[in-house]
DNA sequence: TCCTGTTTAGGAATAATTACTATGTATCAA
DNA sequence: TTGATACATAGTAATTATTCCTAAACAGGA
């Protein structure tokens, strides 16, 4: 899964977007990433590279690769965006303890069948399936730890899309 | 669908909460509304009938509500949140034009095999898809109206979930 | 190398939601 | 029915996430 400095280029260009070392940072660190972190944990993740760096240029950068295409926002709740470089067909599994979010890559999810009962002139682009539930930690321990600060990461558990 | 005064009565006092006529006027908005309603598209559907209401009421009282398991809290992007009286388990089908969201109630969607490719420790509680496209007036306009300030009503349309 | 338009960084602004708090009121018990 | 009390309401202030605005910096093509 990993990706050459010039690819990323290669990327950019066909975008027409100008390779800059700050957005090359965040869209790597995003490719890297399997736990759909959110601008701010990007930004922590990037920033001793570029101490000088602004959090609105996080939010500029991942504004122009949304738009571009080159990721994706997924949400689980409305307080805050988070992103995915995977852009292959894929579904979500949320810990409703730790927030985490995990791909699941079943393709027979892709191949869900148009649902029945819906307005006939409505034309489907895409779907796609959010699990819900407990990751093993959060089964075990309290059912809410309430971690708004991080994307999915227990604060006893150091980094990681989903624990154990 | 239509519930009476009582039925909504011993709701409350089913979860332990008291019967305010605010309270009961919102749950009963959002009992009779298919278009899942933002606090705020509630709270100027209730706010007539209570001139002296505050929004932040509606947001307890769609805080209450939820915690006590008689709404659900439906979110289509990061920017608000969106809520739901329907608890049996459906589906949504969204607009990406003018953000509407319509439940899909095909049962087949309700019966998803576990997905394969998880961690063996997560417990999977609940599943729901999410269905996005362009509903028939935004197939033919424009394709992104940016509706920011309603759930899903045209600004052309009057009233109602998904136009047409 | 130089020009030009994009990108960056900083600060300010905005939107949605939550927190705080005094007052009001539904409910329960007497 | 009444009174006490804990929960609800409303108003204001605060917080959080994100966007807007602007000047300076810089990447990429001529």
């Amino acid at each position: 899964m990993d990706i050459s400095f010039n690819d990323i280029k290669q990327k950019f260009r066909g975008c027409g977007l100008k390779t800059t070392p700050q957005r090359t940072a965040i869209y790597n660190a995003l490719l890297r990433s399997t736990a759909h972190p959110t601008a701010e944990d990007l930004f922590a993740e990037v920033a001793p590279q570029f101490p000088m760096m602004s959090l609105n240029t996080v939010y500029y950068t991942l504004g122009v690769l949304r738009t571009s295409g080159l990721i994706h926002e997924v949400n689980i709740g409305h307080t805050r965006a988070r992103f995915d470089a995977n852009l292959s067909p894929h579904h979500h599994l949320i810990c409703l303890g730790c927030q985490a979010i995990v791909d699941v890559m079943d393709p027979r999810l892709n191949r869900l069948t148009s649902p029945v009962g819906i307005p006939k002139d409505f034309e489907i682009t895409s779907h796609q399936v959010a699990f819900r539930g407990f990751c093993g930690t959060c089964r075990h321990h309290t059912r809410r730890p309430i971690n708004r600060s991080s994307s999915g990461v227990h604060p006893t558990t150091a980094k990681g899309g989903l624990h154990g």
